[in-house]
DNA sequence: GGCAATATGTTACCGCATAACGCCAGCGTC
DNA sequence: GACGCTGGCGTTATGCGGTAACATATTGCC
């Protein structure tokens, strides 16, 4: 699985992964920054905004408004160390905040059925293959961020009347 | 452009063709479902469940509620000739609705700036490249939709700036 | 300390989407 | 014709995602 809860000793790591990563970007990781993250990093998957600030509540004790939840956010994907799924409005830790180094392109499996997601790295060749197509049709991407939509092994082996709670595909 | 405003003649052709799929798929075409249909055909682009509720006031000088758009808007997606834009909330008539052949995977180059829409088919060997790639990642791609964002060349060459109203990545 | 910049809180609002319920038209059956 | 069924549509209310605008607090810097 993807957005698999962290353990103590990974959210650490993560953390000081991101902490690395908003030192070189001049951003400040708040105290408060920093348990948004750890409840991030705690959450099964990708997570709303709003589920996210409840998290925060139970795992922290404080309010949290959502307002301010966004904008911790907005901050997080700037550094790179946070992803918004755009076609399910949800947010998930990046997968190699804890790495030193950076990475590109992103695609995302979602299981439209249980909504875990698996971060994975194509070959730069597929990228600039799409990269390609797009110039010749008049397009410039800037964001070779892609969502896929499927079912994962475990949901499409009989257990999909199972979970449902799958999140939308509109 | 691709969701180009479309000739009498187009929409009268768009809708023969929306005839025959839901014909074929048992779905009842009403006079009420054809005219959002062609409400939604005259659109310049990619609009809103609520747009089209405007727009549908405003051509046929008639109330239609919100929920009664979405649903018809499933049916003709089911049917197979409008297409939902999940990344950014948006739906647009199949660019191959007055075509007879159906036509399988389909892909999006969104422009975040003007908001313009190309709907192209990428080879086959690409999206089975995808698949197999999503495959052995443990997942089952059904949904080959791609929705790609960038800017298109028109909005590359300097002009962003003079079109505030970019749909939204967000 | 005093100032500027950044971080967070508050309020209010908009847009997207759907649940739940009810009504009515059309259709087949007896 | 009465009955019941089905599908299309209307009405109401509500939930969730997201942000603008403004106020306040905190931090960093001189």
């Amino acid at each position: 699985m993807s957005g698999l809860k962290r353990s103590g000793k990974m959210v650490r790591q993560s953390l000081e992964g991101a902490e690395r990563a908003c030192r070189t970007q001049g951003l400040r990781l708040t105290d408060k920054r920093k348990r948004l993250l750890t409840s991030l990093l705690k959450a099964a998957g990708p997570i709303s905004a709003y589920d996210l600030a409840h998290h925060y509540r139970a795992d922290h004790g404080e309010e949290l408004p959502v307002m301010t939840v966004y904008r911790m956010l907005d901050v997080f994907i700037d550094a790179g160390v946070v992803h918004k799924l755009r076609s399910t409005n949800r947010f998930m830790a990046c997968r190699h905040m804890a790495c030193d180094h950076p990475h590109a392109a992103t695609q995302f499996l979602i299981c439209d059925s249980c909504g875990i997601v698996r971060e994975m790295d194509f070959a730069d060749a597929e990228i600039s293959k799409l990269n390609q197509k797009a110039r010749s049709s008049g397009f410039h991407l800037y964001q070779e961020q892609l969502e896929l939509h499927g079912v994962c092994d475990r949901c499409h082996s009989g257990i999909e009347e199972k979970t449902p709670d799958a999140r939308a595909h509109g």
